[in-house]
DNA sequence: TGGTGATACCTCGTATAACAAAGTATACGC
DNA sequence: GCGTATACTTTGTTATACGAGGTATCACCA
């Protein structure tokens, strides 16, 4: 089942922080990141990770710095910040709240 | 806390078909109804709703209905459709799939 | 009778976000 | 040297939730 494009709006910056939380990634690695780690239910594409991550950073929640080993492409590794940080805890309170309030509606039934 | 405006994208339509399942109801008493059946977590304007009722019936999945009692206002009072029924169970498998998703990106992982 | 507030509906413009699709470029195996 | 996987970038399209404005009716009360 593919996820409807509009419902996971506003979740994105969240999971991406998460993520970011955990250990610095480069912007390919993270889409196979949350892909896998998600069990394929989130599949981000990179028309809509690399955007994100430019305006986290232009926002001061993420860092990127350009990575390059012998033998390796050049890439960016984005790590977290302490602003990063604090914004997560309140995105992931957001959507806490979020989760209580559609399941209050929807009630515990089950629609299936 | 008030929600970000766009966390709520796509649940929208979940939610109202799902509060229509259990009972008929009119556009304003729906807007009462999500605000204090969520304890005030989803507190949809009537900007919103009105339009999406709108398209819910345009696409077959609630029908309104006029009515008028004496000394009371005429109301539009909104019913779920076997479709709309269908398209509730549809819906709500895709939010819990959401919510399963965005939790193993989590972790379980208090954040505040 | 006239004013206020709650009810009930309607509509437009705006912001923004996620996506698809296309492009560029490098490393590696064969 | 050719294909494939890696890695990053950009553009245009679409959907949607919202705010702010509007109209109209009813109950209440002074």
């Amino acid at each position: 089942m593919k996820l409807d494009r509009e419902l996971l709006k506003g979740a994105t910056e969240t999971i991406v922080l998460a993520a970011l939380d955990r250990q610095p990634l480069h912007g390919y690695q993270l889409v196979e990141h949350l892909r896998t780690q998600s069990e394929g239910i989130l599949a981000l594409g990179e028309g809509t990770l690399y955007p994100l991550l430019y305006k986290l950073e232009a926002n001061g929640l993420v860092r990127g710095r350009w990575e390059k080993s012998a033998g390796e492409r050049r890439k960016r590794v984005y790590s977290l910040t302490r602003k990063g940080h604090r914004c997560l805890a309140e995105r992931s309170a957001q959507w806490e709240q979020l989760v209580r309030g559609v399941t209050l509606i929807l009630g515990g039934k089950s629609y299936a």
